[in-house]
RNA sequence: GCCACCGUAGCUCAGUCGGUAGAGCACCUCACUCGUAAUGAGGAUGUCCGCGGUUCGAUUCCGCGCGGUGGCUCCA
């Protein structure tokens, strides 16, 4: 590689050297073409770095994650000069590849729009074609900071400074040279499908106090096809959009006049949450947990010695009654506390294990509400368990057995991670470490795979964060399990133990689906509102083929409900083929024709949203049927 | 909160370079009594998100507000 002279010159002294390109072809490598860069004994390199020949060579691939990363990142890199040469003056930051793409930020005189991208699109296009190499160049800090200085690029001048290190390594393609670590894709040819999705406003280096940048966001793959298919993920996604299929399957609504990140529950919605609920409250009572219910306002100065009001007041809604203040609860724990503390607690009585279902105000940044996945009024089911310290480990292994029931019934799977002491924290480094071992003893007796997240506890105690992941592969956060030692000694909890003392019990605050709203939310994309029989607001619906058939429709119509079915009637003078299309829109999983021969035979014949038929049964049959469906809490096959 | 985009009939959306608006579906009426994803014909439907400004005239342009969507360190 012949652009690639100020490596070589550095290493010039050594014998015959070689790019790890050469080496790689010496060796017979087939798909060269597909190779975008090399590990080098393990670390990640250019394909134009030079070896000895002695190395572990691995080629990296266009289609592996981490060429993917190189891939995205060097395109970031043809977006910042595209964006250079088109918009004179502008300045660089940051441009890093990411899960699903990259991004870089400008800051520029006016904001970049989305009608901008077509044309740095274009001009990206350019850069492609023109297939320019990367080349890599190694500086001291002082070279580049000057060279930074010169070009008019103070971002990068800062990153330099902040970098603090002797030399730094600069990539160039064409006219554009960037501050970057690298690896990158030998030349800019090699991109060979991408597209500018978006833009959006972000903070220097994330701080709200510095200024606002522009950010353009893009996806690049190594062919159109995974483009094409990336595309048709997001497609995917829209379909599922549970904002859209809420207002399709009439559950739910919100209101400008109402307040934003406030749902209505229409009747759909009211019955799903019942029916999520009620499941809730059985799965609690059969693990030994108790309902308790407190009220929606407490007073202010409750709040300031649970210490929510110093912590937490921004995100608190507060009224006024004949003179005092109340807060209206963000969450559910300091009644918790109170019943606790309503008598003297023996050892004898410990676990205690306080269920509510419970209605939380939390006035959340208007920026990031979204559909039920981020409101401001929301149902957790929340529970608080206080124990001997003895019991810890046990009540977490109970809570992660119970998560691992619950997210079964949802057919999700999910990732663990433990958060460990942050910097800012309080306690003593003694609680602390009983409590992360408690921790990692429980996922190591479950046999659970877990990631540990350094310092991104909560500052009062550790905790474990459940990820789940539903059938778009998509993360989200529900349940999670923490340990807090500080509302114990705020307020004062005690027991009595053998010696007769009293001592300070744990406590464990944690949720499981978390937030009701935003659990149906995640539960609609799920299913993409075909919700299983047990789950679905009507579970089934009477189709008459004639009018005929309405009298044994009304029949019919009783004994469903009578076993407690959630039926429905289409008894429309309309054709079969329309209401099956409706029925069928509505995602209903039973729909049940009655025709004259269904008439004559008392039953119905019913069909599968699938598609399937299922032959005639006689209505008693189909009873036993649905409801065995609906016990088992599985899909109809 | 900040940045970008958006807000037209119940829904999905078109439109107006400033002269008060349209399509499909849904809705209503009538006919058809029909067997597994749209029967036909006719009819009604709008403070063009709100308030203010510019203008002879604003849904359209400007400002402010309300609401929605996507972002706001996954560290060169």
């Amino acid at each position: 590689m012949t652009n690639n002279k100020e490596s070589r010159q550095e290493t010039e002294k050594k014998e015959e050297r070689f790019s790890s390109l050469e080496m790689l072809r010496d060796r017979g490598l087939k798909d060269i073409n597909r190779v975008l860069a090399v590990r080098v004994n393990g670390e990640l390199c250019d394909l134009s770095c030079s070896i000895e020949g002695k190395e572990v060579l691995e080629p990296v691939y266009a289609e592996s994650q981490e060429g993917l990363e190189i891939l995205r990142h060097s395109a970031s890199h043809v977006m910042a000069m595209a964006v250079k040469e088109l918009f004179p003056g502008v300045k660089v930051t940051i441009g890093p590849a990411i899960e699903n793409g990259f991004y870089y930020d400008f800051d520029y005189e006016r904001p970049f729009r989305e009608e901008d991208l077509p044309k740095i699109e274009e001009k990206m296009h350019e850069i492609v074609k023109a297939d320019y190499p990367f080349t890599r160049k190694e500086v001291t800090s002082r070279e580049a900071i000057d060279f930074f200085l010169s070009e008019g690029e103070p971002y990068k001048v800062e990153l330099i400074e902040d970098l603090g290190a002797e030399r730094v390594s600069l990539y160039s393609q064409g006219s554009f040279t960037d501050l970057c670590r690298g690896p990158h894709i030998s030349s800019s040819g090699k991109i060979k499908a991408f597209k500018l999705t978006k833009v959006a406003g972000a903070y220097w280096r994330g701080d709200e106090k510095r200024p606002m940048l522009s950010r353009i966001y893009g996806v690049a793959f190594h062919d159109q096809k995974a483009l094409k298919e990336h595309l048709k993920r997001l497609e995917e996604a829209k379909r599922r959009d549970h904002v859209r299929l809420g207002a399709q399957l009439d559950l739910f609504s919100t209101h400008e006049e109402i307040g934003a990140g406030m749902i209505v529950w229409h009747p759909k919605g009211g019955i799903l949450r019942h029916v999520l609920e009620e499941f809730e409250i059985r799965e609690h009572l059969k693990r030994g947990y108790e309902i308790v219910k407190g009220p929606q306002i407490l007073k202010t100065e409750l709040w300031k010695r649970s210490g929510h009001f110093e912590n937490y007041r921004e995100n608190m809604y507060f009224t006024e009654i004949d003179q005092q203040s109340y807060g209206i609860k963000p969450m559910n724990c300091l009644s918790h506390m109170m019943i606790y503390n309503s008598a003297l607690r023996s050892y004898r009585d410990l676990p205690k294990r306080y269920f509510e279902l419970g209605l939380v105000h939390r006035h959340e940044r208007s920026g990031v509400l979204h559909g039920l996945l981020r409101v401001r009024e929301f149902t957790q089911d929340d529970a608080h368990i206080i124990c001997t310290p003895e019991q810890l480990d046990q009540e977490i292994k109970g809570v992660l057995d119970f998560v691992k029931d619950m997210m079964a019934v949802f057919g999700f799977e999910y990732d663990l991670e433990i958060s460990t002491r942050p910097e800012k924290s309080i306690g003593s480094d003694e609680d602390w470490e009983r409590a992360t071992r408690a921790l990692i003893k429980a996922m190591e007796e479950n046999r659970l795979p877990y990631r540990i997240n350094e310092g991104d506890g909560a500052f009062y105690g550790p905790k474990i964060d459940v990820k789940l992941k539903d059938a778009l592969e998509r993360k989200w956060q529900c349940a999670t399990i923490q340990c807090d030692f500080t509302l114990p000694d705020r307020f004062n909890l005690a027991y009595i133990d053998r010696d007769g003392q009293k001592h300070r019990p744990a406590m464990i605050h944690r949720v499981i689906l978390g937030a009701l709203e935003r659990f149906i939310g995640i539960l609609i994309e799920h299913y993409a509102g075909a919700f299983p029989t047990w789950l679905a607001p009507v579970q089934a619906i009477l189709l008459t083929v004639t009018d005929r058939n309405i009298p044994y429709g009304e029949i019919l119509r009783g004994h469903l409900k009578d076993a407690e079915i959630r039926v429905e009637a289409d008894f429309r003078n309309e054709k079969l083929s329309l209401k099956v299309r409706e029925a069928q829109l509505q995602k209903i999983p039973y729909m049940l024709i009655i025709g004259d021969r269904e008439c004559q035979e008392e039953g119905l014949t019913p069909r599968l949203r699938s598609g399937k038929n299922l032959s005639f049964m006689k209505e008693k049959e189909f009873i036993l049927h649905i409801q065995e469906e609906i016990r088992q809490r599985r899909e109809g096959l």
